[in-house]
DNA sequence: AACGCGCCCTGTCCGC
DNA sequence: TGCGGACAGGGCGCGT
């Protein structure tokens, strides 16, 4: 999916099109995005007549903060997308799931081809439930070198495994999880409680900077993500492991390695990560 | 508890 | 040109 710099990227850019709108209603297009139990006719209820407060972000998910305190919380899955109906580009999606109309003659479109996004609400309470559940934001002051190495201690599995496990730390995909370990000079397959002190703290500045950079480039399109506006990201560019097997590697010249772990592609340099 | 696997769904690409 | 298989940013539920 969109992932941390994705979903951080289209809150910044829905936040600035759609604060202080009212939602006139809600069109269920694909029922089955909607989150375990929850309905149409639920969702339209309790949305109908808010205003946006902001949108934000928590983990991999975008959140539209309402008044009332109420949440939508939208995860876009693999192939989300979250764009406003008067941008350009908001004519070509074609797999339109949810949209959220507003009172000023827009609509907030919810666009899933693969259907794997989700869509819930939340009350101040369920919304406390389900924050708890969610890992550490890496970019935020919790997250701490020492954090990682005490958290990685009590796990067996391969790094990269490690990594994109939302209850430990919230917002790390397949392709960050693979480009932090190779700046932190760490294979994939690394167990998580294999991880030295040092190394804890290389990965812990890695995962920092290459979500920091990549919201910097406005997130990585590699096939589909879109941003707010409908537009592509620019990371693809400085990827330095991720879907570039076979090619050199841009620190020591060494072909990069695509193995399959837990059934997902993981991409690492076999000279630069031990 | 932690872990590994299968599965959800659609589209695209590659080899034969 | 057609067809089958592999693969794709995620995450849940299951059995062990």
């Amino acid at each position: 999916m969109p992932e941390l710099p994705e979903a951080e990227t289209i809150a910044r850019d829905l936040d600035t099109r759609v604060q202080g709108a009212v939602i006139a209603g809600v069109r269920v297009h694909r029922p089955d995005i909607l989150a375990p139990g929850l309905t149409a006719a639920r969702l339209s209820r309790q949305l109908r007549a808010r205003r946006i407060v902001r949108v934000s972000r928590r983990g991999k998910n975008v959140v539209f903060e309402l008044e009332g305190d109420v949440r939508v919380v939208v995860n876009l899955g693999m192939t989300g997308h979250l764009i406003t109906s008067d941008a350009a580009r908001a004519k070509e999606m074609r797999h339109i799931a949810v949209r959220i109309r507003t009172t000023d003659g827009r609509a907030i479109l919810f666009d899933d081809v693969r259907r794997f996004g989700q869509v819930d609400v939340h009350d101040a309470e369920s919304w406390l439930a389900r924050d708890t559940e969610l890992g550490v934001e890496p970019l935020s002051d919790d997250f701490t070198a020492e954090r990682l190495f005490s958290l990685s201690r009590s796990s067996i599995v391969p790094l990269r495994n490690w990594l994109l496990d939302q209850q430990r730390i919230a917002g790390v995909g397949n392709i960050y999880a693979n480009e932090a370990l190779f700046r932190a000079g760490v294979r994939p397959t690394r167990r998580a409680r294999r991880l030295t002190r040092v190394e804890s703290v290389r990965l812990h500045a890695a995962l920092r900077a290459v979500l920091a950079e990549a919201i910097e480039a406005r997130g990585t399109t590699i096939d589909d993500y879109r941003d707010g506006s409908g537009e592509a990201g620019g990371f693809q560019f400085q990827l330095r492991v991720y879907g570039r097997d076979g090619e050199a590697c841009r620190r020591c010249g060494s072909a990069i390695k695509r193995i399959v772990l837990s059934n997902r592609s993981a991409f690492y340099c076999p000279r630069c990560q031990r």
